[in-house]
DNA sequence: TTGAATTGATAGTCTTACTATCATTTATAG
DNA sequence: CTATAAATGATAGTAAGACTATCAATTCAA
């Protein structure tokens, strides 16, 4: 079974709705593909349009400039990430189970069922882990968060903590608990990859050893936590 | 008793090593402020440039570019850091002791007796807080990372790492755990300040809920993990 | 006090990050 | 099927950023 998925991202990250159009669409997945080949600070909007035989002025009329097209799509990610959530938490009542399923998606371990036409999600995925952060560290975070820009991120973060509340409702840091988890989950892939010695995955592929490490991480503190 | 602090950098992060003239002091000194106020988007070696009342040509011969100076002064921090870590778990024999030390430094709520005469460590904390991982995040770690240029990071990770095994020896990620930390104290930082519904520390102000976040986090894992 | 190293002054190149204007194509409503 | 608006393309231009090169002035060190 594969389900269509549509994900309709708040008009703050836009000037333009870029899924209304084909040119938008295209901005978006040959920007995901640039971004991901060059990476953030080397991509441009001159480059793209040449890249989709359009112009730079068009490329303006979708997004305010380079920056927001990051935050475009990473918000699609946290977005599509908590829609995941919902789906395969669904009509599990076992809150352990739910968080297990949690971090598999975290580490990218669930092969989902949603298709998207024109986002490959692998991509995606190292885009996250590589830029994901420059999204929020910026000078002009509170405006942007105003401008409910980071929603999808903040949302994705409180559901995973009201699922730790039901496994252990004492424990006083749910939320920083999961933000901790989002955040080491894609730090952890790119030491693994990129400096590995900050890690202790050593030359092994793949993520059994970071939901391991993750995995471990949450359920100890959950269950022994002592004022 | 205050210990004047002299901390040599490896030479693959400079052209010309400030710390060896007046001019190179101020560059340091002054694009730590800079970096601080505007952010590192937005600062210009121009700009450092005329607050100084010196030339762009003259800051090139001293580093290649601004990512480079902001790549010296995190490693500077990094170093900083690992000092005091040495420092105040030196005569320390209880591995307990030593972590609670470690996270009081991490968290930035031990004040030093290391001395700088340049360098202004609150600023310091702040750029690290909000800039540390762009010094990592680029299309370069790689040849960055053979030209040695996070050693003192991934130094203070071990030594951190070492600490952990004499705790529980039969902990497996030791090195995750320290980068983990590390990367935690500085977002939750940041998240308190920005992006508050990310954590759990609500509107108080210091440090007191992330340092006890962070310890059961670290004790928890450490006490109970089982394979 | 002479020579070497450091800094300053000036200028120039190429790229990025936009903004503006007008022409052309495409979609759509009557 | 046409009128009209919306979307895109073409072109051009500006201000700033990220450098590199050259030569003169200054300072430092033997």
């Amino acid at each position: 079974m594969e389900l269509q998925l549509h994900i309709k991202m708040t008009p703050g990250l836009y000037v333009k709705d870029p899924d209304q159009s084909e040119l938008g669409r295209k901005i978006v997945s040959t920007g995901i593909r640039m971004i991901h080949e060059m990476g953030f600070e080397a991509f441009t909007f001159r480059k793209l349009a040449n890249e989709i035989n359009t112009t730079e002025a068009s490329i303006y009329r979708y997004f305010e400039n380079k920056h927001r097209l990051l935050t475009y799509i990473i918000s699609w990610f946290w977005t599509w990430m908590e829609y995941q959530l919902v789906f395969y938490t669904n009509n599990v009542t076992d809150p352990k189970k739910k968080i297990e399923t949690v971090l598999e998606i975290l580490t990218f371990s669930v092969d989902d069922k949603f298709m998207s036409d024109y986002i490959d999600k692998d991509m995606l995925h190292h885009i996250i882990v590589a830029e994901g952060n420059k999204s929020y560290l910026t000078k002009h975070v509170e405006e942007d968060n105003e401008a409910k820009i980071f929603k999808p991120y903040k949302d994705l973060c409180h559901r995973m903590a009201l699922i730790f509340q039901e496994y252990n409702p004492k424990y006083p840091y749910p939320h920083s608990l999961g933000s901790t988890l989002i955040e080491t989950a894609h730090h952890q892939v790119y030491f693994q990859e990129h400096l590995p010695s900050l890690t202790d995955f050593g030359n092994e592929k793949g993520t059994k050893g970071l939901t391991h490490f993750l995995r471990s991480m949450t359920f100890n503190v959950l269950n022994n936590h002592k004022k």
